[in-house]
DNA sequence: TCTCGACTTGGACGAAGTCCAAACTAGGTC
DNA sequence: GACCTAGTTTGGACTTCGTCCAAGTCGAGA
């Protein structure tokens, strides 16, 4: 976390309460949060952070890789601080929870030439999609879709 | 194309001439559309045709597993017709070019029990992201990211 | 402390999609 | 063919997620 932030500041970021409130969001607890939830809880350190403001850093964090985009459904985007270890999810599409899961060896095929149409690839996304026990559980009784939001930690 | 119609229509859908359009318009051109460009070729043929009913027949044809609904990024949905070969997508980052990669055998590793979480797991969605060869090219020059619009046929 | 370019802000705007009450019609019945 | 009605369609209002911008603020080097 501190590391994240002189990283940054060797980036020549100028290091405003904003921008270090929002990265101590992001590392402090690691769920894939929306923008829209990372400003709420950013909105709790720092009240008047604008949403703009959150949109503006975590892009900037994303093109300095510091962050991973993630696209689970057509909705809002989720910001992943894990990008370290390379890893694919596990959404619930009942209740929207998030896992990760790790990447084991050679996990998404490196495609080969063949099949590569000329393309240079430089990134590959894995989502497995299904029900998470909890949901699987509720299932006999009564459906209850569940507020949407994912939270899992890696 | 005609074969999907009958189909539906033993799944007691109305033959409605909106219905008729919008699966001509999927069948008829395999590239990844969005709901607005189905729309758009749609009302070529039916020029009344309204969006709220692109949307609802596109959002029944996926839930009879006619169609299957691609989210490559955060923007629009794109509707694919092609549901019988199972498919990944390889995706241009650059012109946002759409091309179906054929599974190989056992290709997304179909996650160990171990990394399952107690998961039912029912899909798996794969996405390689880089540069198309057109985009590679363009690249000494002068880039121009071009318009979006993934076209790319099976 | 001063200065200035980088940063932040709120609000308007835009794209994608959902919802709904009123109007319409496919297809079964006589 | 005329009739009926439940299933469809429609346009417009509304929601969500995100971008843009002119004006104001502030971090950090001198
Ligand atoms: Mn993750
Ligand atoms: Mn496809
Ligand atoms: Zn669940
Ligand atoms: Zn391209």
């Amino acid at each position: 976390m501190d590391d994240l932030l002189t990283r940054l500041r060797q980036r020549d970021w100028r290091l405003t309460s904003q921008r270090r409130v929002v990265a101590e969001v992001l590392v402090g607890e690691h769920v894939h949060l929306t923008a829209d939830e990372v400003h709420a809880r950013a909105a709790e350190l720092l009240p008047e952070i604008s949403r703009a403001t959150v949109y503006n850093t975590l892009g900037e964090l994303v093109s300095l890789g510091e962050v991973r985009e993630v696209t689970i459904d057509g909705r809002a985007k989720r910001y992943d601080p894990n990008v370290t270890g390379l890893h694919h999810h596990l959404v619930c599409t009942s209740c929207g929870l998030i896992l990760d899961i790790p990447a084991i060896a050679g996990d998404p095929s490196p495609l080969a030439r063949g099949s590569r149409f000329g393309f240079v690839v430089d990134a590959v996304d894995v989502t497995y999609r299904g029900t998470c026990p909890d949901c699987l559980a509720m299932d006999g009784e009564r459906r209850v879709p569940q507020a949407r939001g994912g939270s899992g930690r890696s």
